[in-house]
DNA sequence: GTAATCCCTAGTAAATTGATAGGATTAATA
DNA sequence: TATTAATCCTATCAATTTACTAGGGATTAC
C-alpha cells in the first residue's frame, strides 16, 4: 500500500505545478484545497525541500516552490524519497541492495527472480513519467 | 515492501513445485530446508489451502500438495492471497476498489492517474508469470 | 493406541504509520 | 522596531500491522 505520507506529497507536489507561478505557495493552502493535514503536510514538504525537489522561503509570505521545471522532476526520485526504495526486497534494490539473510543463493531463488521483474516494470513507469504528466489533463 | 509472509509463501510453494513427487510434503521439512519459522508457515500454508491453491491431508505422512500444475498457477493468484491487493491505493484496485474519502474526482487526481499506470505494469508481470516459471532454472 | 501431522484460536512484542504539540527561527511590513 | 505570518525542528503518541509464539484439538498411519 502506498503511504499517506507519498499520496499527499504527490498531491502537493501536482498542486504546486499546476499551480505553476512563480510565488512560493504556503503549506496551508496547499492542505486547505487537498484535504491533508496541515502539521503533516509540513514533515513531508520538509523532507522533499532537504532532498532537493522543493526549495522554500521563510517568514512572512513565505512558501514552498519546485526547484525544476515539472518536466524534469522524475517519479524515480520523487518515489525514493517520499516512499523509499522501489523494490520490494531489498536483495533486487539497485540504490539499497542488501542480502537476505535467510537465502543462500539468489541465483536460485524465487521470490528474488519474481520481484526482479516488479521492479523492473515499475522502474519504467516511474522512469517515463515527469511531475508535468501528473499535472497535465492528458492520458 | 514485501512481507515475509508472502515470502516465506512463495518459497514453500517453489519448494513444493520443484520436488514434482505426489506425496504430500510436510511443513516442517519446508520450514528447515527454507529457514522458515515453523509455526508461522503452518499459518501461512493453512490460508493458502484455504484459497485453493494447496490441498493437504492430515494426520501422520499427511502434508500440502499443490491443486494445480505449477505451470497452471498464476502469480495475481498466490499474491492477491498472500499480500492482498495488487494495486497500491483502493481507487485504482481491480478487486477491491473503494474511493479515497479526501478525493473529490479521481479524473484529476495525479495519485490516481500514476497508480493505475503502476498496477498495469505489475499485473502485467504477475499474468505472465507461473509457479512454474518460478521453479525452472530457466531465465 | 500412539505418534505424527494438520487445524484453529489467541495472544504479543516490535516496528511502522499517521499524525499532533509546542515552540524556535526567519522575514515582510507597518 | 514590533507585529505578524510563515517555515523549521524535535518530541511524543495512539492505532495498526507485522511477525511471530503458545497451546492444544482433530485426524490418520501404523
Amino acid at each position: 500500500m502506498l503511504s499517506k505520507k507519498t499520496k499527499y506529497g504527490l498531491k502537493a507536489l501536482t498542486y504546486i505545478a499546476r499551480r505553476g507561478e512563480d510565488t512560493p505557495v504556503q503549506v496551508g493552502e496547499i492542505a486547505k484545497a487537498e484535504f491533508i493535514p496541515q502539521k503533516f503536510l509540513e514533515s513531508i514538504l520538509l523532507s522533499l525541500r532537504k532532498s532537493g525537489i522543493l526549495g522554500s522561503k521563510k517568514g512572512k509570505h513565505g512558501g514552498y516552490y519546485l526547484r525544476k521545471e515539472p518536466s524534469e522532476i522524475l517519479m524515480t526520485e520523487v518515489m525514493r524519497i517520499l516512499e523509499g526504495p522501489i523494490a520490494m526486497v531489498s536483495c533486487v534494490s539497485l540504490n539499497y541492495y542488501e542480502p537476505c539473510d535467510d537465502c543462500p543463493d539468489e541465483a536460485l531463488c524465487s521470490v528474488n527472480k519474481l520481484m526482479i521483474q516488479v521492479r523492473d516494470s515499475t522502474l519504467n513507469v516511474f522512469r517515463n513519467t515527469t511531475l508535468a504528466d501528473l499535472s497535465n489533463g492528458n492520458q
